[in-house]
DNA sequence: GTGGTCTAGACCACC
DNA sequence: GTGGTCTAGACCACG
């Protein structure tokens, strides 16, 4: 896991990030367990508290769960077969956000559904 | 102009966003005067202060210029015939950051191109 | 609102559950603004990091909204037409699990119905 | 006896909960020896340290008696003619807990008066 | 060993 | 003034 201390993206939230963008590449498969608390801490030289937030926002998603005195372990990734409104909403309102600045800085439409078809493999491949 | 309290972008961010896609509607168009600071806070009865930051972002990017003791007045969009590498990887980056939430909730490539196709038309049109 | 130090429930487990308690009984409307982290910490005597949890929480279960650099504010009651199954589930677990203690200890079946009934007045009307 | 791993209950809780319904269900009956710590722990998979605590906490509660180097076994069910205050007070807690939730999920009073009834049954049929 | 809670105190972004 | 993030370090419950 790599942390850009340069985006402004909170740390936390990078952590979150990196560990959907795992399971999504199945380095980390539903029901193994993810490093813990501390060592993840120790291996990114930040504190345990930020860490336990990360988590503890992943397992109010259901992405992970977390056995007091065991540690956390990785869900099933949902079967979504009702695209919950809520989360189309949330998806369209982030689309939206960015949208506007790549109109005004004139990248033709083609281009970012390029770049959208790029950034998927990505994902998929694992950078 | 609308200011929806409830988004977690600041205000000063939306009153940048509202402008930019008013000139692209050709709502505001070069040459033309915005409003003043004063007068554009009290119609959005929120904090001058707000305003005068977005409008000192507004110009550091090229978008107005303001002329002491005049107002300010709206830029030139940019003829971007060479897109620049820094507004790609902008671009991209924030791309990736909803993508991977996209792909965890299940949601098909085909619908996101859909959604992005949709969302250019509202910019276009005005909602 | 009062906290009980003797009670194993965290501290801001029951400050979740005072802002609820208060939007049912009409004592915080929606749309009004709950106290500052500060100023609330301050009068309850703990640490602000604590009501900042809770009310971060609140705003994840949309029971609040909070605008950065203005507060927190309450949001409407869910207009819950259509009972989420999660929600259903949810209850039933926590029903499950004080049940077998009270039937173990010989509680009469009615006694629970009663006590369910008081404990709704006693929400409604503020203890 | 089934333990469930995503439960945020501790497992030495669970055990408990399943060795009481057990009693009350029949499968149980005064006199009778339970498992051993080891062969109980064994059977579940889980560390011996667990169930030791589970049946420290069950001989407190007076549901079982231990004899040194016999056994646990099960006592009479406490024939509970007058309910103690402290019950009382401690069930209404955990009634209040859950019931500010599940009045602002909006559930109606009747359908959680039709869940309770629904769990009893349940307890006494053994799912 | 694991995660959960809480405190104390710092710095930042926003209004 | 507001909330958001992060650090450092403590103590507890659980296995």
């Amino acid at each position: 896991m790599y942390l850009d201390p340069n985006q402004s993206k909170p740390i936390y939230e990078q952590v979150i990030f990196n560990i959907k963008k795992q399971i999504l590449q199945g380095i980390l498969s539903p029901g193994e367990q993810i490093p813990s608390v501390r060592a993840l801490a120790q291996s990114l030289g930040i504190n345990p508290n930020t860490i336990a937030k990360a988590y503890k926002d992943l397992e109010a998603q259901e992405v992970i769960v977390t056995v007091k005195g065991r540690g956390s372990f990785v869900n099933q990734v949902p079967s979504n077969d009702e695209l919950s409104l809520q989360e189309e909403k949330k998806i369209r309102q982030e689309i939206r956000e960015w949208l506007t600045e790549a109109q005004y800085a004139q990248i033709p439409i083609e281009t970012i559904h390029k770049w959208i078809d790029e950034e998927v493999e990505r994902i998929k491949n694992g950078n």
